[in-house]
DNA sequence: GCCGTTTTCGGCCCGACTGTTTTCAGTCG
């Protein structure tokens, strides 16, 4: 939920220099020369004229009004360059984007340059946005140190807290500790954990809390952005209903795994654990679960939303209750679904959450059924120790067949990939050999795959000799080299791979890794348009440093007419866990049942292979 | 600066916690 944590990092590919905002050392363009603008850049500069604009103490509706803007541009399916197609008008379009916002960024694209930013920029001293990224520092301190104080640097701020003769009115002894802290600590609580670290954390932390609290608890649920499944976490919020705030708060800052306790009230605590994920704690009564469990699942825009929603039926909506503007009266509810009912709105599920279309969809009564885990029949990419996998196939699919799964793919990688000792033509008739002897044991009630991940080279050849490839069941074609070739070069090998007839599906799709490496500079609008045409199912990888697709891709994927399937990329056995994670995208996504072919039987998903039809 | 099933003007979500300028502004979520 937090803004200032959301900011994406740029693409590394994009730019050297990327808009940040709040972020500390956050050195911004120079613009000079037109090129293209991913959407959280994009995000960033606004979010970055909002900065220089609270700093300059303008009036604050027009602050938030390119905050908004930054958030709905961040959290796009599409390419904002993409859809503004040289017309300021089709901006417009984009909800929290009027008419002032529209132009400029026309006129970056045009040009390059944006006129009014740098207008602004050149009116406060370079270094005071930096100073923002200090905790608990915001534009109306900012301000004061620059005007009160001439402090316009970090440094210069560090020297004068050190400064036993520099007089600080109205910066008291706590203050200056505070300011100490928080600029050693810059970046530090800034960092984003991938979504499964924080949901395994959020688990311990939870287990904890209810042993060390007896009874005292009566619900308790992750929220925030965990709650809604986006790829990584900020901070960890849980919800709690007791009414024994105070004990439970009391227990919650001494638990083993707290670092450092950044604020402890009566409803609330906030802690830093020794892994560094920061965690908020809020505790209300029971008969308030739903309020409190909708206001802290957020997002921030779509609670603004609800709220605004509330407003006009003459409800103000809290995490408390709804109260009657006109009678002041009360309206306690239990439940999410009431809170819903009440704004007239179906409930609508968490990973959605993010006011990109789910409150009219809600209001409509048009929400999606977003695919479930138990919707999934078979996992399509998983490993093997005949390449880079720890588990026999016996295992794997033992593994799978324990999840309910009724068929999984064998996706050990080709031999280009030498790292992962991946298999020429010899062991692959071999391993087909074992899998034979395997689906023979099974005697249909499990089945398993030849299938092969097979690495699309540099130029857009594969990796394996057509003959080979015609003889598996299914085949995965993926990058895994190359990967900061130019945006046309990456995209026309791409393409290439996708009209290979014996190229089923294109795995894991941009490369990203998630905190270590960034998506590659593919174009997936076109990659995207190729598939439908081609016939090439593409993947939600869910391998939780992976999730690839992301959200927004697969909702944009989905909506041009593609067809997925949602793999766990499993090295072992444990590995097919990570289906949660690419159903989450997949949810993100708006991504239902009929979207995703492995939720077929294999005997229906194998004549909707490209392989087949072009057969047939 | 954005927006409209009351509005093209006049609104814009709501509350917790902290530190200090002791009654509330600033920050955060």
């Amino acid at each position: 939920m937090p803004r200032k944590s959301e900011i994406a990092k740029p693409k590394a590919s994009d730019s050297k220099k990327a808009p940040k905002s709040k972020k500390g050392k956050g050195e911004l363009l120079p613009i000079t020369s037109t090129r293209r603008w991913s959407n959280q850049e994009i995000a960033a500069l606004l979010d970055r004229i909002g900065d220089i604009l609270a700093i300059e103490g303008e009036n604050r509706f027009k602050i938030i009004a390119y905050q908004r803007a930054a958030d709905v541009i961040e959290h796009s399916s599409r390419g904002i360059q993409d859809v503004w197609q040289g017309d300021p008008a089709n901006l417009r379009a984009i909800d929290g984007v009027g008419e002032a916002i529209a132009e400029k960024l026309d006129e970056l694209f045009r040009t390059g340059q944006m006129g009014y930013y740098e207008k602004i920029r050149a009116q406060i001293p370079e270094g005071l946005v930096d100073m923002l990224a200090i905790p608990g520092v915001g534009p109306k301190t900012v301000s004061k140190f620059w005007k009160d104080f001439n402090i316009t640097t970090l440094d210069g701020l560090k020297a004068a807290l050190e400064d036993p003769a520099k007089n600080l009115p109205g910066i008291g002894d706590k203050t200056i500790e505070n300011l100490k802290q928080g600029i050693s600590a810059i970046g530090l609580h800034t960092t984003r954990v991938r979504l499964a670290v924080a949901a395994y954390f959020a688990q311990e932390l939870i287990a904890a809390l209810e042993t060390a609290t007896g009874n005292a608890i009566k619900n308790i649920s992750p929220a925030g952005s965990l709650r809604r499944l986006r790829p990584t976490i900020g901070d960890l919020d849980l919800v709690v209903a007791s009414h024994k705030p105070e004990l439970v708060l009391e227990t919650f800052v001494k638990l083993p795994q707290v670092r450092e306790v950044l604020g402890h009230g009566p409803t609330k605590a906030t802690i830093v654990a020794h892994n560094g994920i920061q965690c908020d704690v809020r505790v209300l009564e029971p008969e308030r679960w739903g309020t409190a469990l909708q206001y802290f699942t957020g997002s921030r825009e779509h609670n603004i939303r609800t709220r605004d929603i509330a407003l006009k039926k003459g409800l103000s909506l809290s995490e408390w209750s709804f109260t009657r503007i006109k009678s002041e009266k009360e309206i306690l509810c239990a439940t999410e679904e009431q809170v819903y009912e009440l704004l007239d709105m179906d409930w609508i599920p968490p990973e959605l959450r993010e006011a990109t279309g789910e409150i009219e969809a809600a209001q409509q009564h048009k929400l999606p059924k977003l695919i479930r885990l138990e919707d999934l029949k078979g996992d399509l990419q998983c490993h093997s120790k005949w390449s880079d996998g720890a588990a026999t196939i016996r295992e794997m699919a033992e593994g799978a067949r324990a999840r309910g799964l009724k068929y999984i793919a064998i996706t050990d990688h080709s031999k280009g990939l030498g790292v992962a000792n991946g298999l020429d033509a010899r062991r692959t008739r071999e391993q087909w050999k074992e899998i034979d002897k395997l689906n023979h044991e099974y005697q249909g009630a499990f089945r398993v795959l030849k299938s092969v991940e097979v690495e699309i080279r540099a130029d857009g050849t594969l990796d394996q000799p057509d003959d080979l490839l015609a003889g598996y069941d299914i085949v995965i074609a993926t990058t895994h080299s190359a990967l900061n070739q130019s945006r046309e070069k990456i995209t026309e090998r791409v393409l290439r791979a996708l009209h290979h007839p014996l190229v089923d599906i294109f795995g894991h799709p941009t490369g990203q890794l998630i905190g270590t490496r960034e998506p590659s500079a593919l174009d997936l609008e076109v990659v995207f348009r190729a598939a439908v045409e081609t016939g090439t199912i593409l993947e939600i990888d869910g391998s939780s440093e992976r999730m690839d697709l992301t959200d927004v891709n697969a909702r944009r994927a989905v909506e041009l007419g593609n067809k997925l399937v949602i793999d766990s990329d499993a090295h072992n056995p444990d590995g097919f866990d990570d289906l949660r994670w690419g159903i989450a995208m997949a949810r993100r996504g708006w991504v239902t049942k009929a979207d995703v072919l492995n939720t077929l039987e294999w005997d229906d998903l194998r004549k909707r292979l490209k392989r087949n039809a072009t057969r047939a």
